[in-house]
RNA sequence: CGGGGCGUAGCUCAGCCUGGUAGAGCGCCACGUUUGGGACGUGGAUGCCGGAGGUUCAAAUCCUCUCGCCCCGACCA
């Protein structure tokens, strides 16, 4: 039982906080609502962008920077987009510092226009569409953009609501309705497949209601997640901006009928609030449990020896198994290589840069058990004076904990590749399996209400979404419509709050 | 933005009520004994006691003002 870290049935939000700390993912930083992403959090991240990076590059999209400043003018002309973002928006005013003769330093050289840090770019983005759009052969424009936004939200956690955050924004102009509903469509697939089979999280996909979605789009689809403590998270979304934008910022074009017609956009994002929802998904009391595909390293070896012949002796041998995960040539590059803190680290894929740990610090082997074991390496291997003589050595497994006695003979990169593969599917499966268990089913308001005050978890039921009455519920059981699922689609029934037949099925639960 | 709490060593906190040389545990460093799931001993380093005023011979402690953070609510990726 790993003694820094609360258990999730004693404190879940504790125990989210303490795994953050101990695997060293985060910190806090010296600003109100921001974090810092150490290492360990974001070579996560490096992992997530590079995958999805490809994702996006094999569905036509480039990338580009657009500026973090926004004219606040800009904001203003999308009606409901304003509404949604103002209350959280840092506005720079001034452009320099002076002495305040005091000592101190205060703002001077007041803007004639502030300026808003973005809270998302659709309208820069907007505007700049504008300019390069001229005809329907300019279209598609399919640009995606890798930045930082900030939201000034007034209570965060890290990962999963900080005042800045990591993200991507897509952002896409068409020339007809069809086309960026498709697009939307596309990429929220593009999400879903992304979270699944990278990092190993079952996803429930379908439109948002009126009341959840964007500021400014017709339509929002959201993947949705259930975490261990039975509340929901939204791990990424992509909307359906329709002409909205397009008309706020006169993104026209001359169609193929030689007629001028705004645009159709989309947008889509997901952030390094994945990172807080992979934690919470697959985590355990004794720390973090990462994905084999998310994890920076994959194996972490810990030598066991008593005297410096040991030593000498233990050192040779893992250098062998090394070089059968790794190859020889790694092997000797690791060797001019700067390492911090006696630990050598030796890349097994050079592509996704993920490698295997040697430690060789002065610690005791305990310490360096519980070490990897926090920070989620998928598996460790155990190499002492016994497994040297018997050519063979001891492999713990981080998801369940299950250890191995497995030959020298047998290991390679091909070996090491197979156990990961195996344990990214477990993953998948357990997290699967757990949300299923903890999907209700409910036949009237009541039982949602018994449902939502009891267990919690995903509740389905048939209800026709209104915003009044999704307010009220909300109130009621604390809990929001998440989406309505694809796969519950065509079927209707009696909503359970009106009464009134013909009711899609909704996804109730509680939410981050 | 409302309600509550807290600022003292890297971390968790004691000391404050009743003013008098700055403390503990953990962590860190050194040495020794240890080492197959969180070792032990000895020694050591570390502080503008959040900041600014005030009261006093004397302030971490009392008073005033500030700043910051955390928690709980309303809003949110």
């Amino acid at each position: 039982m790993a003694k820094n870290i609360k258990t999730r049935a004693e404190d879940y939000s504790q125990w989210y906080l303490d795994v953050i700390k101990a695997a060293q993912l985060a910190d806090y930083a010296p600003v109100r609502g921001c974090m810092v992403i150490r290492p360990e959090g974001f070579s996560i991240w490096e992992a997530m962008q590079r995958d999805l990076d490809r994702r996006f590059k094999e569905t036509g999209h480039v990338n580009a920077y657009f500026p973090l400043l926004i004219p606040m003018s800009f904001m203003s002309r999308e009606a409901q987009h304003v509404e949604g973002f103002a209350m959280e928006c840092a506005v720079v005013t001034h452009h320099k510092l002076q002495q305040d003769g005091k000592g101190g330093l205060q703002a001077a050289g007041e803007l004639e226009e502030p300026y808003i840090i973005r809270p998302t770019s659709e309208t820069v983005i907007g505007h700049m569409y504008s300019q390069w759009i001229q005809s329907y052969r300019d279209l598609p424009v399919l640009i995606n953009q890798w930045a930082n936004v900030m939201r000034w939200e007034l209570r965060t956690r890290l990962f999963l609501r900080t005042a800045e955050f990591l993200w991507q924004e897509g952002h896409t102009a068409h020339e007809t309705a069809e086309e960026a509903e498709q697009e939307t469509l596309r990429m929220l697939d593009v999400y879903a497949s992304f979270v699944e089979e990278f990092m190993a999280m079952p996803v429930i996909k379908g439109p948002k209601t009126d009341s959840e979605k964007f500021p400014g789009a017709v339509t929002t689809y959201a993947i949705e997640s259930l975490m261990q403590d039975g509340k929901a998270l939204q791990n990424g979304t992509s909307h359906n901006l329709g002409q909205n934008f397009a008309k706020a910022f006169d993104i026209k074009f001359l169609g193929r009928d030689q007629k001028i017609e705004h645009c159709y956009t989309t947008s889509w994002g997901v952030s390094t609030r994945l990172i807080g929802s992979l934690i919470m998904m697959h985590s355990d009391d004794d720390g973090l449990v990462l994905p084999p595909r998310v994890a920076p390293n994959l194996v972490a070896i810990v030598p066991i020896f008593k005297t410096d012949e040991e030593k000498a002796k233990v050192a040779a041998y893992i250098e062998k198994i090394v070089a059968a995960l790794c190859g020889d040539d790694e092997v000797a590059a690791a060797k001019n290589r700067l390492s911090s803190g006696d630990i050598t680290r030796y890349f097994f894929d050079k592509h996704t840069g993920q490698g295997v740990l040697v430690d060789w610090r002065d610690n005791r082997p305990g310490d360096k058990q519980f070490h990897w074991e926090q920070r989620g390496v998928p598996f460790r291997i155990e190499v002492g004076p016994r497994d040297v003589d018997g050519s063979a050595m001891v492999v713990k497994k981080r998801l369940d904990r299950s250890k191995d006695v497995v030959k020298l003979e047998n290991v390679s990169a091909a070996w090491l590749r197979g156990m990961c593969e195996s344990v990214q599917a477990e993953m998948f499966e357990k997290a699967r399996a757990y949300r299923d268990a903890n999907t209700h089913r409910a036949e009237s308001y009541d039982e949602l209400k018994s449902i939502l005050a009891g267990k919690g978890g995903f509740v389905r039921c048939f209800f026709q979404p209104d915003r009044e009455a999704e307010a009220k519920i909300k109130e009621e059981t604390k809990a929001t419509v998440r989406c309505l699922p694809f796969d519950a689609r065509g079927k209707t029934g009696q909503c359970i709050y009106s009464g009134k037949d013909g009711a899609p099925e909704a996804l109730f639960a509680q939410a981050y």
